[in-house]
DNA sequence: AATTTACTTTCCAAAGC
DNA sequence: GCTTTAAAAAGTAAATT
């Protein structure tokens, strides 16, 4: 009957109008942290499945873009902090994480996939703070011996990438401050010399002063 | 066959929901509880803490309690009879046995060997591991219902379980499913 | 820079918004 | 969903000294 269309027309009007908001959202997002358009596809593509399978019940819109903008950059191994991604959104980190990790496990989204290795990371580090290749192939060799003796299991890998820069900066005269290092991490600057103490201790390293 | 000889659990905290079957006027209790707390707007119960046994009692109108922060039964059973104790003095009747419903223990504890997380989370189906928002593997055993907090040290914390055999069978399923995909035998193969 | 305090994660019930 | 309560793990953070 009329009433029964009616409602129809309203639900796939509220619909669409989530939707509208929810890309107009990423757009937003998308254009202020500069990513490429396949991360965008890809976390409005995140986003849809998301809408499908339910899994914006309870939750905000804005939560969950954010969350798949975080997705979309781990799967396609485009490093952004979390930080950074809650600096532009209304949302915060915390409820961002909760969102992310909700639609990770109900959208399959492993460990493994969500992987980003430590050496795309030191790239993005490295790039804002105008180090050299010889650094960060420096960096990563430090970042693959810590591995190895097992010094980097459940700590933040933006704090071991930031020690490591912050090391090989050292090591071939290009240095860069723990400061500077921690802010492009955004870590704090004790995490960086704790990373750091840990690493030159362990790992043997000698610093040139 | 898994070798749990090395593992060790401890209570650290145990949750429990009681019927007293008693109305409560909370104005009234409130004056009777020491170290106590009760603003209906922010919550509907009285936040009630004793010395001895160590724990914490939620107290609401229905007659209904939470009691967090306990040890063992026991002492969830000593804190129900000490408040019933109290709540005599102020001409509460009591004609049946309190319920008490034990709805949550955690646990902490030691598997006795360390793990590489990032292999953990490679293999181990049905895991969680954000090293950058929590340094464990969130691992989640459907039977018996339990949640395990796995860190690199070895050390876990098993919530959700209801009683101490089932925390075992739950810490037993994980060895279970990390022996199954090889990450038992770490140290050599870092 | 060391200490202390505090917050992240997991679990659960209660009554009401 | 949220509110409150407790407790541990290990990492990070923030406030004091």
């Amino acid at each position: 009957r009329l009433r029964k269309w009616q409602s129809r027309l309203r639900v796939s009007d509220a619909a669409e109008r989530n939707l509208a908001f929810a890309l107009s959202e990423l757009d937003r997002i998308a254009s202020q942290l500069k990513l490429p358009r396949h991360v965008e596809e890809e976390a409005a593509r995140l986003y849809r499945e998301a809408v499908r399978k339910g899994l914006i019940r309870g939750r905000s819109i804005e939560a969950v873009i954010a969350a798949c903008v975080y997705a979309a950059c781990r799967l396609l191994k485009v490093p952004r902090t979390l930080d950074e991604i809650a600096d532009i959104s209304r949302v915060d980190k915390k409820e961002i994480g909760r969102s992310f990790r909700f639609i990770a496990r109900h959208l399959n989204l492993t460990p493994k996939k969500l992987f980003v290795k430590p050496t795309d990371y030191v790239n993005k580090f490295a790039d804002e703070l105008g180090l050299s290749e010889k650094v960060r192939r420096r960096a990563i060799q430090i970042l693959e011996e810590a591995y190895e003796k097992g010094l980097t299991s459940g700590k933040s890998p933006a704090g071991l990438v930031a020690a490591a820069l912050y090391i090989a900066g050292l090591l071939e005269g290009e240095k860069r401050t723990q400061r500077e290092v921690a802010e492009v991490a955004r870590v704090t600057e004790v995490t960086v010399r704790n990373r750091y103490k840990e690493l030159v201790d362990k790992l043997n390293l000698k610093i040139p002063l | 066959m898994v070798d749990m000889s090395n593992v060790k659990l401890r209570i650290e905290n145990i949750v429990a929901s009681v019927d007293l079957f008693t109305e409560l006027n909370l104005e009234k209790v409130i004056e009777i509880c020491p170290n106590s707390k009760y603003n209906p707007e922010e919550f509907p119960g009285i936040i009630c803490r004793f010395d001895e046994p160590k724990v914490a009692l939620l107290i609401f109108s229905s007659g209904k309690l939470v009691v967090t922060g306990a040890k063992s039964v026991e002492d969830i059973e000593r804190a129900v009879n000490k408040l019933i104790q109290m709540l005599k003095k102020i001409g509460a009747k009591f004609h049946r046995a309190p319920q008490i419903d034990i709805q949550n223990m955690v646990f902490s504890g030691d598997i006795g060997m360390e793990f590489n997380l990032d292999a953990v989370a490679l293999s181990l189906p049905n895991c969680e591991y954000e090293p950058e928002q929590f340094p464990g593997v969130i691992y989640r055993v459907k039977e018996p219902r339990a949640v395990i907090l796995l860190f690199s040290s070895g050390k876990i914390v098993c919530s959700g379980a209801k009683s101490e055999h089932d925390a075992w069978e739950a810490v037993r399923k994980l060895l279970r499913e990390l022996e199954k995909y090889g990450l038992i035998e770490e140290e050599e193969e870092w």
